[in-house]
DNA sequence: GCGACAG
DNA sequence: ATCTTGTCGC
């Protein structure tokens, strides 16, 4: 089998400050796609960081799941320096930047990828998952642990219940039971995708766990790279 | 000014 | 996110 590395459609700066990453989020987010548009979805990608001691050194790791099987089929770490502080709103300008280098590198080009964090439940309807998917044109789902943005109400406690998560008017992702009485995920559009088959694919990747399976591999590979990293450096 | 605030 | 021990519960 042939592969073809990804490469992002859109090369913008990061060393910007809060005014000027506001800004291109708001130019950005016009960008975004709330409808199905992806081809069959046979690989399935998750993204995950950690932060060392002094929150000065970023480890980022992608997880390729084969979507059938949710086995994984390719993984990487990356290593990268802290460039953006932590601002809620904001937090794609910390984490993307060893995610992308990341991204670059993998072989196996999924059709999805899982964010841990917001798509468009976001101030500016502009979160982690929507950036990732605008820069790589890539289908996206926001799967965040907690809440950003927006009102909702609790579902109901069996595995699949869902309510929506609202800014007003207008729905901006959906607070989802992924096993029965345990505390929802917040789903939401990232890119290229509607909320329903995002809430659907978050249900297929959460057999077993709260976490979808993407997110717990990405999250179990950086939390050993890091172990070694500070084992290194003592 | 006060509370909220993805990871 | 990370710092951190025990502890309540299935």
């Amino acid at each position: 089998m042939r592969h073809r590395k990804m490469e992002p459609i859109i090369n913008h700066e990061w060393d910007l400050n809060e005014k000027e990453a506001v800004k291109l989020q708001q130019e950005l987010s016009l960008k975004v796609t709330k409808e199905d548009r992806f081809p069959e979805i046979q690989y399935v990608a998750g993204v995950d960081v950690a932060y060392s001691e002094q929150s000065d050194l970023l480890v980022a790791a992608i997880v390729i799941l084969d979507a059938s099987s949710l086995q994984v089929v390719e993984s990487i770490v990356v290593e990268d320096a802290v460039h953006f502080p932590y601002i809620p709103g904001l937090f794609s300008f910390r984490e993307l930047p060893p995610i992308v280098k990341a991204l670059k590198q993998i072989k196996t080009s999924p059709q999805l990828v899982v964010c841990d964090g917001q798509g468009i439940a976001h101030p500016r309807r502009f979160g982690l998952a929507s950036h990732l998917g605008v820069i790589f044109d890539i289908p996206t789902i926001g799967c965040g642990k907690t809440r950003l943005w927006g009102e909702f109400e609790e579902p109901s406690r069996e595995r699949g219940a869902c309510s929506l998560l609202m800014d007003h008017e207008e729905v901006i992702g959906g607070a989802l039971r992924t096993q029965d009485n345990i505390k929802p995920l917040f789903v939401s559009v990232g890119h290229r995708i509607s909320l329903e088959t995002a809430c659907n694919w978050i249900l297929k990747l959460c057999p077993q766990y709260r976490l979808p399976e993407t997110t717990r591999q990405a999250d179990q590979l950086v939390r050993k790279a890091l172990s070694q990293i500070n084992q290194g450096s003592i």
